[in-house]
DNA sequence: CCATAAAGTATACCCCCTAAACTATTAACT
DNA sequence: AGTTAATAGTTTAGGGGGTATACTTTATGG
């Protein structure tokens, strides 16, 4: 195999894999003690959307849907999310409530300001563009358009 | 904020916080079954670095040392590992066994044959240089050096 | 020589995940 | 229509991840 392939999936798993982590961690605000970022993800989509169901949820986070059930729950429990019932009473839609709008709103103002910083104060000007071009090749090379 | 900045964020956010997670979980390998990313990782840090306490892992993967203890507990249990005792007998040096050199070297090759692919199906040759030098970017900007 | 610091361990408590069993409801097929 | 199969979710058991705190053992430094 080429040795530049080798050399970026070196970088691929320590930067991606490990980096993450540590970036996450980083972020020293107290939303992220009282919400998980599986939390904020979960709230994330279900405002992307709108209305969504559980299985859809699951499916989008390639998780089993008994981790969705579980999550959910601590998500009602916190009044962070409701359930709109439909006419398939199998299925139950989430919505956000005001208090959940809120939070995923605060996260992301504390989460663009972290990283916001990290970014700007690294990546000049001439650097960000292709930043760009690189995050959204990453984005399509891991196929995460919608699912 | 620059609006291009607050792209780069919002993709810096998907890719790397919840694209890596799928990736992760894509890899379906027996070897991912049995051993969890974070233990694999501590296997590379070890390779790494020949010999290495639990606060330095500790520090290296910014997490609190009673974490580190119980998955230290788990790679001895596994035998992956081995303990090596020094002149001050309040720490512990950690070194591979031939079996953790084995696991760690199968689950590189694993990982490699799976992004290996991945990339070299999705980035031309003229690309992966950009690719390399955004990653190198990326790695500084997360501060992951040495530590 | 004693107080303080450092390296690890143990425990309690939380989150995340999977797999498998189970309920309820709807779709499908004979 | 009536029975069977599929679908949406929940629950439970079990294992991984993490933190904070208290505690032991061993060094270090006044």
């Amino acid at each position: 195999m080429d040795e530049r392939i080798k050399e970026a999936v070196d970088l691929f798993q320590e930067v991606m894999f490990y980096g993450t982590e540590r970036v996450i961690r980083a972020v020293d605000n107290p939303l992220w003690n009282e919400y998980s970022p599986e939390q904020i993800q979960t709230l994330k989509l279900i405002s992307k959307e709108g209305k969504i169901t559980s299985s859809r949820l699951a499916l989008l986070q390639s998780v089993h849907k008994s981790a969705i059930s579980s999550r959910i729950k601590k998500l009602l429990q916190k009044e962070l999310i409701r359930i709109v019932q439909t006419e398939d009473r199998r299925e139950k839609l989430l919505e956000l409530t005001e208090s959940g709008k809120d939070v995923l709103e605060q996260s992301d103002k504390v989460l663009m300001e972290y990283l916001g910083k990290l970014l700007s104060d690294q990546v000049n000007d001439k650097e960000i563009e292709q930043f760009l071009l690189f995050f959204r090749k990453l984005k399509e090379i891991i196929k995460m358009d919608g699912v």
